[in-house]
DNA sequence: CGCCTCATGAAAGTAAGTTTCATCCGTGGC
DNA sequence: GCCACGGATGAAACTTACTTTCATGAGGCG
């Protein structure tokens, strides 16, 4: 599978702002204060006229045009009416949970509670909303009909890579997960046509998977990224890109919200398959339920 | 001052468009027309430029100018951000998501990617509705004043007592994670007051977990249950007992909504906890950032 | 050390939006 | 019938906003 073209969900239509957010990393420093800007407050720039803005993002008009070609626009008018758009399309997030944003020093742990359970419904919303059905069918076709499917992640993203390898297990697929990357690099190796190599990681920069991926795809596997940045050196070694949208705060370096978002892409595309061939995968569950029965106690009761 | 409601009529309350169509009998033939093309679909005249605007309403910018001043809008580009914005708003979600439901046989990719993340969110949100502060806030006294943490989970919440035990280590707290009973139940028995155990199962019937949080209760640790069902066995040997709010679907057994759940009270546990003492958990995270900084390669960037 | 690439803003150029003003047309008075 | 009069209208001048081009300088690489 030489130079195939990538199919990559880069189409935007869950939202521009979190499209934007998605490309922030691969965009120049310059262009970086005008994204800040535009994210932080999409309705205001939608208001205020190109050179308003370069100076605002102390820069010039010039960037804020490469800016807008840079997150696929055509221009600053258009940007600016997609703007509007969004704004006006998302209702005027409630008080005290700063979207995205860091925890207040003085927080109480309800607006803890409340800021965080904010972002993470956020991230999984609009990762769904981003996700683009075409990827994620042709990944679900390619897992189907994979003779083996191989899943990498390091790290938090080991997590994800993992649970991921027990569902398909649990429906019949013949996957992998490999905690360490000589393992993994070996198991790569031996991949050929018609299996399949996911790599996971939310930055797109891990150089482990990323190395492991390009062994898979070199053999001759199709080969999937599942990364938060669409254009992050993952994506060139992928058949496939899938993208989370999930935006850290600074305070979460734990990076849950990129867990809840890559988790429920791995549900989708579990399901996806599941449903393939419902009968079959509905009795795999239903025997590996069975499987840990025993060690499960008397069911809920009431308590005196 | 006092509540000085101020009422102003003029301020189009309902909608642009409707404000519009209420003008349009007191507007000039010329403006009329244009009024009709603004009215009958404002994303396209949103899209379009003055000039195009004029040449399609049969007249000149000039009257389309005027047109904005008669509706109240200072001058073209601010009807226009206005009109998209109005535009999206009334664009109805599709709703094909049945809340808490099965995926429906037919479904294609799209509607299941929906659905999925419809009750992903929904679970955590609900989690977190119900979440007691002043539960979560004893837990994390507990936890930061602790000489030691163990958690326990199998399976599926494995990976979350997993992803808490790694939490915590990250900001410097003593924590383990045991994937196999034996290890943990001698662990367990290790324990002592001012230790905390914390138990994670989604059923709240597994009887390992069950067995180890109970020992770790009688050597005089504080002992935490997580689980979907405040009723459930593993309640009977904890002395806190927080609650996730999901509900599965069958053909989810993967569980990933509880999952979810699951990780989003672990983040408000571990962001309560990392609170408490904030420049030292910092501190401790930039280190670990920093640790795996060698494993990433050059960050993201442009693409030709 | 020199070459190259890339990011950047100044300035020139183009297009969009706005104003001005002459014209047109209907109305009503003389 | 003829002539003010006033509102509606578009052509054109004008202004502002947007876009392109290009020179510069920083940083990386051989």
């Amino acid at each position: 599978m030489a130079k195939s073209p990538k199919i990559s969900a880069s189409h935007e239509p869950g939202g521009l702002i979190v499209h934007i957010s998605g490309l922030l990393p691969s965009l120049s420093p310059a262009e970086q204060r005008v994204a800040r800007l535009v994210v932080s407050d999409p309705a205001a720039a939608a208001r205020r006229t190109i050179t308003d803005l370069a100076t605002a993002a102390e820069t010039s008009e010039a960037t804020v045009i490469r800016f807008c070609r840079s997150v696929g626009m055509d221009g600053y008018p258009q940007l600016r009416i997609r703007l509007a758009a969004e704004a006006a399309r998302r209702i005027e997030p409630p008080d005290a949970r700063v979207v995205g944003g860091d925890i207040p020093p003085g927080a109480d742990l309800a607006q803890i509670i409340a800021t965080i359970a904010f972002n993470d419904a956020r991230a999984v919303e609009e990762t769904a909303e981003q996700l683009d059905p075409a990827v994620c069918e042709q990944v679900v076709e390619a897992i189907a009909n994979a003779g083996r499917i191989d899943i990498y992640g390091a790290g938090a993203s080991g997590f994800v890579a993992s649970d991921f390898q027990q569902k398909l297990h649990r429906i019949g697929r013949i996957a992998f997960y490999f905690p360490d990357v000589h393992t993994a690099l070996t198991s790569a190796a031996l991949l050929g046509r018609g299996d399949v190599a996911i790599g996971i990681s939310h930055t797109g920069t891990t150089s482990d998977v990323i190395e492991v991926l390009e062994q898979a795809r070199t053999r001759g596997a199709a080969t999937v990224a599942l990364t938060n940045f669409p254009r992050s050196p993952i994506t060139d070694v992928a058949d496939f890109v899938l993208t989370t949208a999930a935006r850290e705060t600074t305070y979460r370096s734990g990076a849950t919200a990129s867990r809840l978002a890559q988790l429920t892409v791995v549900d989708c595309l579990f399901v996806g398959v599941a449903a393939r061939n419902r009968s079959r995968a509905r009795k795999a569950l239903e025997a590996t339920a069975e499987a840990v029965q025993s060690h499960r106690v008397g069911a809920n009761r009431r308590r005196g």
